[in-house]
DNA sequence: AGCACGCCGACT
DNA sequence: GTCGGCGTGCTC
């Protein structure tokens, strides 16, 4: 008898054993199934993960309901990479699986119920319209039933389950149909009585095998003339898989020719694939040296011996651009897999990886887990870029993700970078990874003159507009030229809120501990206050709601006041603006870019988003409005952040032939970190930062797990933090006592309150290793057993953000 | 996670 | 006297 290990979706982290279930000939380790659980028999999803052939023990298992087939279920590699998630995040067993595969593609689960013949006792009402309702057939699955009945209703089925008078089933549907392009061609040259028909016959003879949709278009007939030929056996239809896609294909070719160091680098990184063995490198150039040349390179011949690249880029709205290079010459063959995709591009994209049909895979994080086999080089681009770490639960690293896989595949990682993250640096320094560098520009660009503007010279004279005096004028000459300038904003800079100027009260969210944010409502003077937390928003108010001040008003500068700004100071000007308001739309990003290197304005205004890997030959002069306040977080990332932003930005300017000119506005000209972007000097922040890291302890000489809490009972809080505390020095000093970790905490949060709910943290500093994961892991689950349903534990190791 | 069982307060 | 609150324990 066959016996399935079945572990299910649904389960949560503490726990995680799997059941046993008699399974048939068709069921395999890996494989999707539908399984009755629990005293109602429900059903749930689960994955296969043993299969073993008993003898009979007389022990009454259940038995699978549905398996899913081969091409749609966990190879043994993305088994792996589930449990890997597992060891690694604490995350349950669900998350970990719906992280590694797009379980939405299984289509929706659903049950439906029949009446039997069991004669009904006295029913209550509720029940009794339930029962009525399954009976008429009229409503009868789950998902109708709480449609119409509310939540509560499963406490009725399963009551009517149990005792028999109905039965359940299991129900998949299908969510995203696969679609299919049907081709025509003449096989009997008949005449028909409609005309409409003639003429399909008359094209087909003319032109051959022909697509519908042309057929369609150009013929002006319709679908049922060219199905009455079908039906004739005048005409033959064969039908191909079509996969939906997210992108055009450019058909231009962009320029491939490599200068000398980008041969060395690109040659080396070719040996490194041939070695047949994993292999990791980081690419480490200068802004504007052409590393996605050097990418290319490496991936000819990736593709050329067979095969699959995947390359990972920070965000969604940098695929365009790199999508415009690489499908020039891969076209068809690359897929694009990114969370803005509609559910059937994703199934699609999905699809045409899994048949092998894709020799390159670009997406953003979560296209680390793209259904490749035969898995040749793993690039990720921007590598110091936080967003490779997940912020939700699993919160996962694409770098661990791709080492994992480059291990099993014998693949390259190839990490790239301008400004990489202190921790790949000091791995490629001690030769875990392989150094590549590429030192100087691409072409004759030049490293643009780096000007700072020192803000408290504008002070002193009673200046404070957001844009100084010297930066003004530097726009003014470049526009005078005929030349572009870019602006950029950080986020905090760019955000403002209302504080009252009596008191000096701060508007703040009502159930969380943030300062509410101001937002334009168009046409209106007064606007909207938001939260960006929980989503609260009231209307802005006219007066203080503190001390009934009306001198309140608001604070911060944001890319729309910094763009009147600039209409005044530098005349005749035509400016973009690319924030949030003004990319909400599908391809605002694209289409703001391509707008703006086709010279249709001469200044663009932006956060975040105008500083990543773009290349505008007429930008010479880029502007840092603002760049303190990230300097002073409270954080040991804070320097990291810094530099790497600073150099960025820097170097969006003068990537063509012209010199640039980058200018810094600033309150600390003399700060380190300023000095050593100024000079684009990666190698000298590295040195002072790692130098920095070791003394504190700070990653890469230690990992971070920090513990988080959440409870909307303080009191309770508090207590369960102090003996998360507690539990953790028990174990290390006794059966941990191998186990080597500072613990810092409890405290509060950052923020403390979100969405009304207190969050406490407990901070510990210590090396990841299969012991302390054991520890962590132990920990996690006796905390939950203690605390069951009152608060919510939640960890992460080496957090982005502390 | 769900769901059932079981034990206490406010309703007909 | 019952309905329903949630605390506790189990799911092959």
């Amino acid at each position: 008898m066959l016996i399935a290990t079945v572990k299910l979706l649904s389960l949560p982290y503490d726990c995680e054993n799997g059941y046993s279930y008699t399974a048939d000939e068709f069921a395999f380790v890996g494989a999707f199934v539908t399984v009755p659980f629990g005293a109602g028999n429900r059903i749930s999803l689960g994955v296969v993960t043993e299969l073993k052939d008993e003898a009979e023990s007389g022990i009454a298992y259940k038995a699978i309901d549905h398996v899913y087939g081969r091409f749609y279920s966990l190879t043994p590699e993305m088994l792996g990479l589930v449990e890997f998630l597992q060891n690694t995040t604490f995350c349950s067993f669900g998350d970990a699986v719906r992280t590694v595969f797009p379980t939405a593609i299984l289509g929706t689960l659903d049950e439906r119920y029949e009446t039997t013949d069991k004669p009904l006792p006295e029913l209550n009402a509720k029940v009794s319209a339930v029962y009525s309702a399954i009976a008429s057939k009229a409503i009868n699955t789950r998902s109708a039933l709480i449609k119409e009945f509310g939540a509560a209703v499963t406490d009725a089925v399963s009551y009517l389950c149990r005792n028999g008078f109905i039965n359940r089933s299991s129900l998949t549907k299908e969510s995203k149909n696969i679609v299919y392009d049907e081709y025509y061609t003449l096989v009997s040259e008949i005449t028909t009585r409609s005309e409409a028909q003639n003429r399909i016959i008359a094209y087909l003879k003319e032109n051959g095998k022909t697509e519908k949709s042309i057929i369609l278009s150009d013929l002006s007939v319709t679908a049922a003339n060219i199905k009455a030929l079908v039906d004739k056996k005048a005409v033959l239809c064969e039908k191909t898989e079509r996969y939906r896609r997210a992108f055009r294909v450019n058909e231009e070719k962009t320029e491939t020719a490599l200068n000398k160091e980008q041969a060395a680098a690109s040659e080396e990184l070719i040996k490194l694939c041939d070695t047949g063995k994993p292999e990791a490198a980081l690419l480490y150039g200068v802004t504007g040296a052409g590393k996605t040349l050097v990418i290319k390179s490496v991936c000819d011949k990736v593709i050329a011996s067979g095969r699959k690249v995947i390359m990972l880029l920070p965000e969604i709205a940098l695929t365009p651009q790199s999508l415009r290079i690489f499908s020039s010459f891969y076209g068809e063959r690359i897929a694009v897999l990114h969370s803005s995709l509609s559910e059937g591009e994703r199934f699609d994209a999905w699809r045409r990886i899994k048949n092998g049909d894709a020799d390159m895979i670009i997406g953003t994080r979560s296209a680390a887990f793209a259904p490749v086999s035969d898995l040749g080089l793993f690039v990720i681009d921007e590598e110091q870029e936080t967003t490779y770490k997940s912020e939700s639960s699993p919160k996962y690293r694409a770098v661990d993700i791709a080492r994992f896989r480059c291990g099993k595949n014998s693949a390259v990682m190839l990490l790239s970078s301008a400004t990489p993250s202190v921790e790949s640096f000091y791995k490629a320094k001690q030769g875990i990874y392989h150094l590549i560098r590429l030192d100087s520009r691409y072409g004759d660009a030049k490293l643009p003159e780096v000007i700072t503007a020192d803000l408290r010279e504008d002070y002193a004279q009673g200046v404070t507009d957001p844009v100084g005096v010297k930066l003004c004028s530097l726009l003014n000459e470049t526009y005078g030229k005929g030349e572009q300038s870019i602006l950029f904003l950080n986020r905090r800079g760019y955000s403002h809120y209302v504080s009252c100027k009596m008191c000096g009260k701060v508007i703040m969210c009502p159930n969380c501990d943030v300062s509410l944010t101001y937002h334009k409502v168009r046409g209106a003077e007064k606007g909207r206050l938001m939260c960006h937390y929980c989503g609260y928003s009231v209307k802005e108010p006219d007066k203080c709601p503190e001390c009934g001040s009306e001198h309140i008003g608001r604070i911060g500068y944001g890319t729309q006041r910094i763009d009147e700004q600039i209409a005044n100071a530098v005349p005749g000007a035509k400016i973009l603006r690319m924030d949030a308001d003004t990319t909400t739309e599908k391809n605002a990003y694209d289409r703001i870019l391509s707008d703006f290197r086709e010279h249709k304005a001469d200044i663009l205004v932006g956060t975040q988003m105008v500083t990543k890997g773009h290349d505008f030959p007429d930008v010479t002069l880029v502007g840092v409005v603002m760049t303190d306040n990230a300097l002073y977080l409270d954080d040991y990332h804070a320097h990291e952040r810094s530099f790497s932003l600073l150099t960025q930005v820097i170097g969006r300017a003068g990537r063509g032939k012209k010199p640039g000119r980058a200018v810094i506005q600033t309150f600390n000209p003399e700060h380190e970190i300023i000095e050593l972007s100024k000079k684009q000097d990666y190698d000298k922040f590295f040195e002072s930062e790692i130098k920095m890291r070791e003394m504190l302890l700070f990653p890469p000489f230690c990992d971070i797990i920090l513990f988080s809490l959440q409870s909307d009972d303080e009191e309770l809080l508090r207590r369960a933090s102090m003996q998360l505390r507690k539990a953790v020095e028990g174990r290390i000093s006794s059966e941990y006592n191998d186990v080597k970790m500072l613990i810092y905490g409890p405290c509060e949060m950052q923020i403390y309150r979100i969405n009304g709910v207190c969050r406490m943290q407990l901070l510990c500093k210590t090396r990841m290793g299969k012991r302390q994961r054991q520890l962590t892991a132990e920990i996690i689950k006796a905390f939950m057993k203690k605390y069951p349903r009152h608060i919510g534990i939640s960890v992460d190791i080496n957090p982005n953000q502390m």
